[in-house]
DNA sequence: ATTAGCACTCTCGCGGTGAGAGTGCTAATG
DNA sequence: CATTAGCACTCTCACCGCGAGAGTGCTAAT
């Protein structure tokens, strides 16, 4: 059956009526709520059809229509318009960003507690990780007798630590110098090249620093997952009113998986975002959740995510908008801060 | 009624039971499965007597006994047994710690997954926090042409970082040595001496860069919240049967209220452990869960917590030593890092 | 002091039931 | 020929009543 015109309206109207009350949508809904010229019998033959082309489906025989993955998906791709980021809330975020004097890990949670906050659903913000991190900088600095702790600056701006337990008693003044001589040799150089330097130094000192410099700068991918809010939130969604959904959704969140979850991200250009609805998504657990992804930097190799999660009953045309903006402030905030 | 040693045996093992179970518990249930010689008769006689001595309630006239936050303070008080960590898991995590070489961070956040995971229940561990943070180390890293990071590191071994826009352009060499500079005048020293050095320096980038690392002593306080783990698992308790119930925990878990929460451990001197029941915690939403908490540092005025939050039915007996012993193992561990 | 026995109370799960919502179909209508 | 009024039919859901079961409290016997 085709996609008339009037067909493509109803359905737009049922998406935006069941994303809007999470109530099955029936003939009466549609004709009071909306001014369609047509009767209850009319818009029933037409919601047929729609259901015979599979845009929505039937909890039960007398219940209203709820829209199936397919009639998201038509809604998001051509049914829906985008709802602009309204000035004066751009105004208010841009000013908390600039506010915000603690650097990117900093910018990361905030943005992902106001797109939580913004679109009533789980919003997840991964760091920057580049496909190979390089050292920019080192520094030794001094802990105990026999302890220093090896400082490291990534070419992304970001520091890792650890301690080092030294060879011999050494002086502030002593690591210093051992830091300068480690910086002339690995500054800009990757974890395997750091490995390979390191091994070839005769100092203990300077071979273990650099060692665990080649170490830091390889788990630097690994630290710590991505910046979640709206748990909470998004619980209060009625599709997690039973006690087993929403155990197993809080379970989802805050067991560490969301790396995986965010991975969908790969392809996606900066500026761009993508949806990925229900069955879309390959995870077994998000088959009734949609998610939009968008990235940030990626163009020096430095790419990073912003995604909203939610069930499938989400306001797309307020989410997508709001989620390239938060990429994009993200983007031109990291800008400033690589060289 | 005086409290006999039979009845306090009987609430001994009515708590235990109802720990194990979560069910109300009988008069039958105690006779079947703990060896007292003594009828249900007998039995029901002496919970009449714990009832009116405030010790146990009744859910209702036909239901078994559950202890109130009286019984459950007594059993802790003075009825229960400590179980001892075992050898085994001991020397497990002793290893995981032994492993984990990302220093103090890695070490909280591993210990409060290692709690939530032996005990069931939600565990919190903060970061050490100083009644006042000196600097240890400041170093000058340059990202762009005409911005620096400023990398402190404090006394308690944590860094702090933030982005510096440069007076003029500099190079790595100049930043260096003005790092070297701020290290011979700032080392050592609090925020509050640190911001009035910073002001009566000439050179503008020094100055700046004095006071960004005056601010980071002071912030360093308030960066992120405490690590928290288990909270999927605390939830699986029967205590949140109910979506609004498991919602509300949810809230508060996620919120970031916990720094409050852990608040209570103020007067625990290291090496004890508090327990917080029921109606004995003063935050509202608080009335119906139990905190066992102990700290670790404090000598030296760094003092952090590892507490554990769970529902009022919580395995005291198996939790407080654990509480303990993890508090003391990062008590030792960080004894090694600061100097 | 302990216990057997028994009446009494309260919960909980179950099946039945009726109102209400919504559909699908048919026949009438412009 | 598309639209619509009308109506029978279906399914859910909240409510009610009820009986089984669990557990107590009390009394009288040991």
């Amino acid at each position: 059956m085709a996609l008339t015109d009037r067909r493509a309206d109803i359905l737009a109207r049922l998406v935006d009526e069941y994303i809007d009350t999470a109530v099955p949508v029936s003939s009466r809904a549609l004709v009071d709520r909306h001014r369609l010229g047509l009767s209850t019998a009319t818009i029933r033959n037409e919601l047929a059809a729609l259901e015979q082309d599979g845009y929505v489906t039937h909890p039960h025989t007398s219940a209203g229509r709820v829209p199936s993955d397919r009639g998201y998906r038509l809604y998001v791709q051509t049914l829906m318009t985008e709802e602009a980021v309204p000035q004066t809330e751009r105004r208010t975020v841009e000013h908390q960003f600039h506010q915000a004097s603690g650097g990117l890990d900093e910018w990361l949670s905030l943005a992902a507690t106001v797109l939580a906050g913004w679109v009533g659903n789980a919003a997840i913000v991964t760091r920057p990780r580049a496909r190979i991190t390089r050292l920019k900088h080192v520094q030794l600095v001094q802990l105990h007798e026999d302890t220093a702790l090896v400082v490291a600056v990534m070419d992304d701006g970001r520091v890792q630590q650890r301690i080092l337990s030294l060879h011999g008693l050494l002086t502030q003044r002593e690591l210093s110098a051992s830091a300068e001589r480690l910086n002339a040799r690995l500054s800009g150089r990757d974890a395997e090249v750091a490995r390979a330097v390191g091994q070839e130094l005769t100092s203990a000192n300077d071979r273990l620093a650099a060692l665990i410099v080649a170490e830091l700068i390889e788990s630097h991918h690994a630290t710590e997952g991505p910046y979640l809010d709206g748990v909470q939130v998004v619980l209060e969604q009625p599709e997690f009113a039973s006690p087993e959904r929403m155990l197993e959704a809080v379970r989802h969140l805050v067991a560490y998986e969301l790396d995986r979850v965010v991975s969908v991200a790969a392809d996606v250009e900066p500026g761009g975002t993508k949806v990925m609805i229900g069955s879309e998504n390959s995870d077994p657990w998000l088959q009734e959740w949609s998610i939009v992804i968008s990235s940030y930097g990626g163009r020096g190799g430095l790419a990073g995510t912003v995604a909203v999660l939610g069930p499938m009953r989400m306001h797309y045309a307020r989410t997508i908008p709001r989620v390239r903006y938060l990429s994009a402030l993200i983007d031109n905030l990291m800008r400033e801060l690589v060289s």
